[in-house]
DNA sequence: TTTAAATGTCTATTGATATAGACAACTATA
DNA sequence: TATAGTTGTCTATATCAATAGACATTTAAA
């Protein structure tokens, strides 16, 4: 938690440190208190002024994770970053379980389109062959961890948009749609800034990190019945791959 | 590429523009001409001033990533992102493999210590087992790729520093010490800003992104041999996980 | 009821960030 | 060889970010 911050670099030190706290907050540094450590101290372990960290501390509790009360301290109310076990049965609701109490899949938009040279190679379909996209939104807790593109081959899913919007998860909308089973077949893990719609799906400032997949679903027999591009908020996930 | 900046984040406009157009660039963007556009016309894209957009360009041209040049343009000067297989067999160098003509690991340093609680949970060992650190950078074309810290068990691989220096690989440093073969147990990946270390180690500029590695590697009776926190660009960088 | 420790508020100053406009210098091309 | 289009440089101004210090207010514990 020492390690300096850095001057100079386009991004605002209360901003770096607010960073640095929501981290350590979700990494677990102070559990045992319960508590940030008081300004004058995180002032020093920064190496900046007091009044810096009190504007990084005003970002974390406009942001919900933390509440200043004056002649206490400062609490922390919320710390997060949510597991997220990618394997041969990755599944996002199952997959955060526990982790949250609720977990919802909203559905933001979706339609009929052809297949481009991306889709196509990741479904195995020809080019310009008929897929179901949709946007979705997963929140737990009512909080955005991420957001998503995906595709499916129209000719067997073609109720997949009204199946997910009923059941919220793309698991129990395959169930409803007779497939009962799949798999994980590859995922590819990128990071990059957030950009303008990241920070409004996600409801991110700008400067914040994104992990991007790309993943291909398959069923039984290994032939793929879903391409996702998911975007999750750095801050509030991570992934675990077990082999 | 229209979405707008956002002001009063903590995140300067130039440096969201830097972020947005380095993106833009390895999305092949611009691969029609080979230029960014001139900088009156990302003014006006962003809605910002032609002086914002310098600030920008000057810091991706800090780079390595584009070079301004008077009367012409800005020109691209690299685009490039190596894949990085994650599997049971994962190999760093055998990984990127054709993707670069010369791989090489460098030993920045070593030395023999306690293991620390996080150490001996991953390597299973006692609190304060004896382990061998490893700092490591490794380079695909004289590029730095990423950085990382390994830990051995020290009973067994006492001469990997050694093997490591002389082989410059980890796969072949462990053929030297009579392990011939190894397996990926379990992958973690986060992403955070580059802290100071990571900026020096793989000649980043401050703001940059890493993609952050926990991985645990076994023996073929599954008992661990290696963890290591690895670090890596994430412009340079992906990951993709086949299952 | 003191007192120590913590957050809250205020003023003042400096440096980084962003805007605005004008013009110089260079390149490619008509 | 003009000329349009582009980057480079300069001055000036306004706002945000960060530092510095002083003191008020609240809480919990001695």
């Amino acid at each position: 938690m020492a390690g300096q911050v850095q001057r100079q670099t386009g991004v605002a030190l209360w901003r770096q440190i607010a960073d640095r706290i929501r981290q350590a907050i979700s990494a677990g540094a102070y559990d045992e208190t319960g508590m940030v450590p008081p300004e004058t101290v995180l002032a020093q372990q920064f190496g900046v002024n007091r009044h810096t960290v009190r504007s990084a501390i005003a970002a974390l509790a406009q942001e919900g994770i933390v509440r200043a009360v004056q002649g206490r301290g400062t609490l922390i109310e919320r710390k997060e970053r949510l597991n997220f076990p990618i394997t041969r049965r990755t599944r996002f609701t199952a997959g955060i379980g526990e982790q949250a109490r609720a977990m919802r899949g909203l559905l933001l938009d979706h339609g009929e389109e052809r297949a481009d040279e991306e889709v196509a190679r990741w479904l195995k379909l020809r080019l310009g062959a008929p897929v179901i996209r949709m946007e979705t939104v997963r929140k737990a807790d009512d909080r955005p961890v991420s957001c998503a593109t995906a595709w499916f081959p129209a000719d067997r899913f073609a109720g997949m948009p009204a199946a997910y919007e009923k059941t919220e998860s793309i698991t129990r909308a395959f169930a409803d749609l007779g497939l009962s089973d799949y798999v994980r077949a590859t995922t590819q893990i990128t990071a990059a800034h957030a950009d303008a719609a990241d920070l409004a799906a996600l409801e991110l400032t700008p400067g914040a990190i994104v992990l991007i997949t790309k993943a291909v679903n398959t069923d039984l027999e290994g032939v793929p019945v879903q391409y996702a591009i998911s975007r999750f908020s750095a801050d509030r996930v991570q992934f675990t791959i077990e082999n």
